[in-house]
DNA sequence: GCCGTTTTCGGCCCGACTGTTTTCAGTCG
């Protein structure tokens, strides 16, 4: 059984225990289980295969490790079949709607008997479930809002499509006197691939300026509604079905707050406690010192102050990381993976960024799929600084990209000495993305592949293998004396197809036995590697390429998306191959021939 | 259910906003 799939099925336990009321520590212990579980490269059927003790795994103990041992060795769980007999399996789903969550759940099946998405909008509609005590009619005009949303925008934005329908806002936004200072928090800070909703924040120097830039907000041409608007905090759709939520800080906190709200919540969690080792206590507010207090009467109530004990920092995330006795953490690190304990140890990466490419080893022209042709890309990669480039159109294989035979394949070549005489200041090398066939041999002979400079190999049909067949494709494939670099490792395009079935940690061995770069595809609906392979590969010493396989000029730039991720993956210059300079980089090219 | 720089027992991050409540539970991030 695949992690992905124990992860599952843990979650659905996890799910089902909370809407029967079980102890919330519990929960959250198992949530923290598949946490873990999510982050692992290996297969845990693997680990325990080699007799690895799962406990020394974070937040794995003894019964979570039997319970994964159970389902890797049955292919299901007794426990939750037993808990599955007493809380229907389909109210895991209904608090998947917002502002539905497990108590609501439970009160709506017990009451109601509603278990599906589709019985809550039949009682919703027919008045039933307003007449539940703790309903009302708001409750049931937000309920049936989430059920369009959940059948409408299944899942997340991309990114670099968030920013787009963001624009307006932040500039509109930006235009008032009273913002002093807006940036965009969470997970678009942390350059996640994809993202949920977006918060923004707001400085202001005054409160009594607050008001105006809520108005403002919420009342922005581009909002479809308002989910919500109080004096500090707001929440709005646009109307591009992107969700939107805004903090309004004063300069004392604003520094705590952007760090709070930029998360991850993980990240959040580990720094509170250490906070709190330290007699401290972290929030959106600032870093307080906690005081001490005898007297239980009013302690409560004094507990509800917010602003309550002495502010050691909050103005700067510098600041804040500072009272805690680390330094500044870069967004794209904290996930909770380690970062806090390099920041300690003064290990953190000095993450790679667009000023360290030196070219882009991935673009298709004319030739095959590109609306460009080589000069123009050439021209486009030397106006963005480049040092150099190869031209990899696709191999006779991929005939809807209308690929390239060997005899067309040296017409190009033809072509590109032209273009070599024509263009000053870069250097274009002959590339091919060359075809994995379906038998792991490729799809070009070797006396067109020797005469390449960079060759790039890739999986473009046959999808539906298994996994032992796939990754024993790839690893041939990649294993050929003549490649260079594992062109997008796992096929995936973010939100419309899987990863094929591939055993990446396999690959990545592989990888690195024969001296292959896998490449970081930084199209933003691939990004591929994710960053948990790229991590791994880090560690096991792979060379990582970034590359944008542009098939038009504009898409050079998805480079910006691709360093993101490499950076998530703590990539630093150094692991990227197109960081090189040239004569490293041909030297890395010469690097098995000597 | 997990975990240990005070701990193998007794904790486990913190606050805003909404709706339906006559003082707070539920949800979210």
């Amino acid at each position: 059984m695949e992690n992905i799939e124990i992860a599952r099925r843990l979650e659905e336990l996890a799910d089902l225990l909370e809407i029967q009321g079980a102890n919330p520590f519990r929960i959250r212990a198992y949530r923290n289980a598949i946490r873990t579980i999510g982050g692992l490269t290996r297969p845990l059927a693997e680990s325990l295969a080699e007799g690895e003790d799962l406990t020394e795994l974070p937040g794995i103990g003894k019964d979570l490790a039997s319970h994964i041992q159970e389902l890797v060795e049955t292919g299901a769980l007794e426990l939750l079949e037993e808990v599955a007999q007493e809380v229907p399996r389909e109210l895991a789903t209904l608090t998947r709607l917002d502002g539905v969550g497990p108590k609501k759940a439970q009160k709506l099946w017990k009451e109601l008997d509603v278990t599906t998405v589709d019985e809550l909008e039949d009682a919703a509609q027919g008045g039933k479930v307003q007449a539940l005590s703790g309903f009302g009619k708001k409750s049931v005009e937000k309920i049936l809002r989430a059920i369009q949303d959940y059948r409408n925008r299944q899942g997340r934005f991309l990114r670099a499509e968030a920013i787009q329908y963001l624009r307006p806002l932040l500039r509109s936004l930006e235009a008032l006197d009273a913002v002093a200072k807006l940036e965009v928090a969470g997970s678009y800070r942390r350059g996640k691939e994809t993202v949920g909703d977006i918060d923004l924040l707001a400085r202001v120097e005054d409160q009594g300026d607050r008001a105006e830039v809520m108005e403002a907000f919420t009342g922005f041409s581009g909002v479809a509604r308002v989910e919500m608007a109080g004096e500090t905090r707001g929440s709005v759709v646009l109307t591009s079905g992107l969700p939107v939520d805004l903090r309004i800080l004063g300069a004392d906190s604003y520094g705590a707050a952007l760090h709070y709200f930029t998360g991850s919540k993980e990240h959040n969690v580990e720094i509170r406690k250490r906070a709190q080792r330290r007699g401290l206590r972290v929030s959106e507010y600032g870093v307080f010192e906690v005081e001490e207090e005898d007297s239980s009467a009013d302690a409560s109530e004094d507990g509800k102050d917010p602003e309550a004990g002495r502010r050691i920092a909050g103005e700067t995330e510098e600041e804040v990381f500072g009272a805690l006795d680390l330094p500044w953490i870069p967004p794209v690190l904290r996930e909770n993976r380690g970062e806090i304990q390099a920041a300690e140890e003064g290990t953190l990466p000095q993450v790679v960024g667009l000023e360290d490419i030196r070219g882009d080893l991935h673009m298709h022209t004319t030739w095959s799929d590109g609306k460009d042709s080589i000069q123009e890309m050439a021209e486009a990669c030397r106006d963005r600084g480049y040092e150099y480039l190869a031209i990899t159109d696709h191999s006779q294989a991929v005939t809807v990209a209308r690929g390239l035979t060997p005899e067309r394949i040296r017409e190009q070549w033809e072509e590109l000495e032209g273009v070599r005489e024509a263009v000053d200041g870069i250097q274009i090398f002959r590339g091919c993305e060359v075809d994995i066939l379906k038998d792991g041999s490729l799809d070009l002979p070797d006396e067109i592949l020797t005469e390449l400079d960079v060759v790039l190999v890739a999986i473009h049909s046959h999808f539906e293998l298994d996994q032992a067949t796939m990754t024993e494709r790839i690893i041939q494939g990649l294993s050929h004396p003549l490649v260079d670099v594992l062109a997008h490792p796992t096929g995936r395009l973010i939100k419309r197809r899987e990863p094929y079935a591939v055993d990446m940690e396999a690959v990545l061995q592989a990888a690195r036995e024969h001296g292959v770069a896998v490449e970081l595809n930084a199209n933003p609906h691939r990004l591929d590697l994710h960053d948990r392979h790229l991590f791994r590969a880090r560690e096991l010493g792979v060379d990582v390429v970034v590359n944008t396989d542009a098939h038009r000029i504009s898409q050079l730039e998805f480079m910006d998306s691709g360093l993101a991720q490499a950076q998530r993956g703590w990539l630093e210059a150094g692991d990227v191959v197109n960081c090189r300079s040239l004569a490293d980089f041909r030297d890395w090219l010469d690097r098995r021939t000597g």
